[in-house]
DNA sequence: ACTAATTTGTTCGTATGTATG
DNA sequence: ACATACATACGAACAAATTAG
């Protein structure tokens, strides 16, 4: 495991360098373990400053930090101490669009949001996916969800910065996205294409969730749209344990025939 | 923006150099842009060959790549060239009622179900889902459904014996079952019922399913009805790296086109 | 079955640019 | 102006896994 070790005042700690785990993958481990435990509320370290204390490179400081970062836990800017992304637990209403949560709605669960990110930034992969620029500002909302207190989702959405700048100043502790969106741009979804599939979660968003390896998650895809236009992309990954999707569907003949007399 | 020069027999692709976009995004733009246009479907050049190609580093063609394989669009393993991630190969809509069999067929998958059980036997948990008595005798059909000859999803039905006893003779090596109940009895589900949730597979479901850790599957539970008499009650375990269910709202038949995995 | 070549994964070092305090 | 800290980019080396012969 990970030892700590005092040499001349100096608190150094000790990574396993037999090759077994990567070393970059210890030291991610190594700092959500501290972060939880809340070592680093008074300011996170910098990247020199681990490099001093884990005896790593700089370039393998970073690979781990990439990814605290790119999972919402540290926020970092240039020339700015990082800090430790805050937990502001406030109360958010459904988005009554998503139908995926109406189980949830049904049952009574008070539903809580953690707003994680809030800001504009240009991601290639994303903008793909609303028919946009690789280069294209999107204003970028990470929720962490809660229902009952306990975590439950993690929400990613984005949306063209053109169309929803208004909405990075707003206060999403007590108001949904869509509320915002229809009343500072007008905007209005009317329309959405999701794909649901299952996978593993990584540690990271294990950690964020709370759940052990026993539990997998449902990743939802999807895009949603206001007048044909493609205006947000949001992935959900909902714990699978929790919650689950449920569809009933009437009758129809016409389909029903397709299906059942195939070949 | 990107531009392709052909120099001595060996097309090479020019950057940006100006710093106004980091190298890195522009690799991963144009590699998306390249990938949307299937031109990697014969298979995805190694590090060593964008290094060659597009004259940065393997640094800057890491870091590129990461983001694509972090998307799922792409995915590496050591020594082993690597490819473009199929999204899945079966998407379903929700709003049908559909047939596994149908929609793998649909896929343009070839279709095989190894029989692991088929007889008549009772089972009390199974026969309250059905509203029955706990002793009416059912009919047990246990299949693993094999698309393009590799493991897809364990597939489980009970239906009552007294309308389904013609089925037991049948084989279901390449027939759906809906198909088999329409053509010896004559009924045809009309209405079903299903609950969609995600579940990491047990050490025997994960042999049987032959998949790694890193694959959680689907689990669905479904109640399908036949004049509004409850028929069939199924549970199936589906490879969640292999199936995705899609939902549209309005109800349309559009897909979406990509489910990428965020990881 | 074994070896060698290939390819990705990890880790180090170094340098420059840029934004903040 | 200066130190701090992140972002980008180059080069080099070895480990680990696969593939080709």
């Amino acid at each position: 495991m990970i030892g700590e070790c005092e040499t001349a005042g100096v608190t150094s700690r000790a990574l396993d360098r037999s090759g077994a785990r990567p070393l970059w993958r210890q030291l991610q481990d190594d700092l959500i373990h501290r972060l939880r435990a809340g070592e680093f509320d008074a300011g996170f370290p910098g990247e020199l400053t681990l490099v001093e204390d884990y005896r790593v490179s700089r370039h393998t400081v970073r690979q781990a930090l990439q990814r605290l970062r790119a999972d919402g836990l540290v926020v970092a800017e240039r020339g700015r101490q990082p800090r430790v992304s805050p937990a502001a637990d406030v109360e958010q209403p459904l988005d009554t669009l998503y139908s995926l949560f109406a189980s949830v709605e049904a049952a009574g669960l008070a539903q809580r949001s953690v707003v994680r990110v809030l800001d504009v930034r240009a991601d290639g992969v994303v903008a793909d996916r609303l028919d946009l620029e690789g280069s294209t500002p999107l204003v970028h909302l990470e929720r962490l969800r809660l229902a009952a207190g306990r975590p439950f989702a993690i929400d990613r959405v984005w949306l063209p910065a053109e169309l929803a700048t208004p909405i990075v100043t707003a206060d999403f502790t007590r108001t949904s996205l869509y509320a915002v969106l229809a009343e500072r741009t007008g905007v209005r979804l009317d329309a959405s294409r999701e794909s649901i599939r299952a996978v593993v979660p990584t540690p990271a968003e294990r950690a964020l969730l709370e759940c052990g390896p026993d539990v997998a998650c449902l990743s939802v895809h999807r895009q949603g749209r206001a007048g044909g236009r493609p205006v947000e992309w949001r992935h959900t990954m909902v714990r699978g344990d929790r919650f689950a999707v449920t569809a009933e569907f009437p009758a129809d003949t016409r389909r029903l025939r397709r299906g059942a007399t195939t070949r």
